[in-house]
DNA sequence: TCTGGGGTCCTGCGGCTG
DNA sequence: TCTGCAGCCGCAGGACCC
């Protein structure tokens, strides 16, 4: 969403020869504020920003917001001196995943090939849809982006806009170089000169520290690394990252749409309002991380090796910690002892902390894990570990039902009772 | 000015092993 | 038995993305 404004703008359409051009990067306009805006249709017109909390940025904006000069991942008290009179709305994560599981079911009415990069935008190859319709009227790449627009128009009321290359990459920038609600064609014979003017902070993968080690080159432009040799750049960035970085400004870019990339990561991360000092309050948190960690991969049938923590001190240094366990594990209590064993080999003395994070990673199918459990289940110790796992399941069960007035872990229940009183508070 | 949350990927380092 | 080395792996941190 954010880099977006690193390129000139040119809403609308324009079309050239697609010809090869099998691929499309679809992206939502605005998709956050979007879905708010359709749900709400009196705000239509004007400044919606969607974040907040007291030490929140800015997750999405309108674009009448973003005329006043509000970006994603702005400060909140930043984006509100810009636009005092925006409308300011918190995250509501399940509207937008249910929004964005209709906007993926046209995709794949399209195609198979859908690579999901996001909640809000997704690569699409179309070189089968061409070749299905090959005994019909002749359809184009652009003919099929166009069709998903007006889909995702007309059946969902939102808008997106569309980038058709031959490459992941130039597909990418062209569909954010035609936002809002636009579309636009990269000609294969084009892709030199649709690059060379733009800046290298358009370039997948130049953020900020790398733009300034391209920038102390004297490079500004996709033209001037082209036209850099190639160990200047791989000594100023990397060699990694120096070689990628010139493959794609000489507009070469193998990677192919490969769609159902299962996740890596679950991961749940908390700031606080005010820095954290009490340790009883950080072990809650523990808990709470853990359990929503724990639930998120119960939910999405995985289990974990790796249990993470992360933790952010007042003065914003962070440190993670890992460990690998000995099994894989979907457990509340599994997850939770890992992450209270890290914390605690941490050994602070006074702590100061702004976030508490939990992660899991090395993720597996949780059934494969439960054909292998179904050989430790004779009594031996290991036969605690599915039962603590159907354990998390029932709770689970028992909160889709009862919501809060489900079971919860003790040390939950006090904090829970605390922020009830809180909600309480006019 | 004051820095979210959920991710992916890369790099460098140190320990282990053959 | 000791040392040096290469390869692998786990870990920590950083950069980047939306």
């Amino acid at each position: 969403m954010g880099r977006s404004a690193d390129l000139p703008r040119s809403a609308g359409e324009r079309d050239g020869d697609d010809a090869g051009c099998t691929i499309l990067h679809v992206d939502m306009d605005a998709f956050y504020a979007s879905v708010e805006i359709r749900r709400n249709p009196d705000l239509a017109g004007r400044p919606v920003i969607v974040g907040g909390g007291t030490r929140g940025v800015v997750a999405a904006a309108s674009y009448k917001a973003r005329e006043f000069g509000v970006r994603s991942a702005m400060p909140m008290g930043q984006a509100l001196r810009l636009c005092p009179g925006a409308v300011v709305l918190p995250p509501d994560r399940a509207a937008y995943s249910q929004a964005s599981q209709d906007v993926f079911a046209i995709f794949r009415d399209v195609t198979p090939l859908v690579e999901g990069l996001s909640l809000d935008e997704a690569f699409l190859d179309v070189s089968g849809a061409l070749r299905a319709n090959s005994t019909g009227p002749t359809l184009r790449p652009a003919d099929i982006a166009r069709a998903i627009r007006a889909r995702v128009q007309e059946e969902l009321s939102l808008t997106c806009s569309v980038g058709i290359a031959s490459t992941k990459f130039v597909a990418k920038l062209a569909s954010a170089r035609c936002k809002p609600n636009g579309l636009q064609v990269v000609p294969v014979t084009d892709v030199r000169e649709f690059l060379d003017p733009l800046p290298v902070t358009a370039l997948w993968g130049v953020g900020q520290r790398t733009g300034e080690a391209l920038r102390r080159l004297g490079l500004r432009t996709i033209a001037d690394l082209a036209a850099t040799p190639a160990d200047t750049v791989r000594r100023a960035v990397g060699s990694a990252q120096g070689n990628h970085l010139l493959a794609l400004a000489h507009g070469q870019d193998a990677r192919r749409v490969t769609p159902g990339q299962g996740e890596k990561t679950v991961s749940a991360e908390r700031t606080f309002a005010q820095d954290l000092t009490d340790p009883a309050a950080i072990a809650t948190e523990l808990v709470r991380m853990s359990g929503e960690v724990a639930v998120r991969l119960r939910a999405k049938g995985l289990v974990a090796r790796t249990i993470g923590i992360k933790i952010r001190y007042a003065d914003f240094r962070t440190v993670t910690r890992v460990q690998t366990l000995a099994d894989a594990t979907d457990a509340d209590r599994q997850i939770l002892a890992c992450a209270s064993a890290l914390y605690r080999g941490l050994d602070l003395d006074r702590p100061r902390v702004r976030l508490v994070g939990v992660r899991a990673d090395q993720l597996g199918e949780a059934r494969d894990q439960a054909r292998q459990l179904e050989f430790d289940m004779s009594g031996s110790p290991a036969s605690a570990k599915p039962v603590n796992a159907a354990l998390g399941r029932v709770l689970d069960r028992a909160r889709e039902r009862f919501g809060d007035a489900a079971p919860r872990p003790g040390s939950l229940l006090e904090a829970h009772a605390a922020a009830k009183r809180e909600d309480a508070v006019p």
